[in-house]
DNA sequence: TGACTAATTGCGTAATTGAGCAAATAATAC
DNA sequence: GTATTATTTGCTCAATTACGCAATTAGTCA
């Protein structure tokens, strides 16, 4: 993304905003080990299927769920794998930056 | 994240929606060259002082970028070059999502 | 056809957020 | 000390958004 024209920045940030959703993530890791229909998902979530439907709506619009509609139910699938490649490198920077702050709080507490 | 417990998925969520606002982006694409200060970002971003540092603020909560005062200016540069990988991974998905909308597009059109 | 179930959409509401302006803080120079 | 410049913070405002409820749409079965 050296020198992204500006529009494609907007499509990133907007690929980073559908992932900053609890609900979403949730979602998306409940979709690990298996396609689930709408109720089912907001059942798990603890929400209305109104709402899990509109968060479907969106993930789909950004190809990271597909959708299949089999008979009165719709089921969502993972659409696009790497998404966990991606939880799992900021999972990995989470835990650094948690290590970094703990790192400094004890030296803090040296201090004192 | 296969197992992870519900105040880490908030911590996913929220270093995803950090990287989720445009002008973010931005200043992280304008730090890849080197360091630079609130002002010089204020006015390559065109936006005032106050908003870019907050952002600022917000980047360096999250691990993002390192603050360093150097005289009356502040100095950023980024503190994890991984989210580099991170925005590549996400624009090699999202040009996958183009292309394949693009295919469905002409499969409509070829229909027509 | 009508009844039933599942999903989606319209609408209203409360909470969040990005933005600018103005005031406060911090660091240097005089 | 005061003046100057850079950054941050308090405040307000407009736009966005996650949510629930109710109405609508879609598919199945009798």
């Amino acid at each position: 993304m050296e020198n992204l024209p500006p529009e494609a920045m907007l499509e990133v940030a907007a690929y980073f905003q559908a992932l900053s959703e609890p609900t979403r993530l949730k979602i998306l890791n409940l979709l690990r080990t298996g396609e689930r229909n709408v109720g089912e998902l907001a059942q798990l979530c603890g929400f209305t299927a109104a709402n899990i439907s509109r968060h479907l709506t969106l993930l789909t619009k950004h190809g990271l769920v597909a959708r299949e509609s089999r008979g009165t139910s719709v089921y969502y699938r993972i659409a696009d794998e790497s998404i966990y490649a991606l939880c799992d490198l900021v999972c990995g920077n989470i835990s650094r930056q948690m290590e970094r702050t703990r790192q400094k709080r004890q030296a803090f507490v040296q201090d004192v």
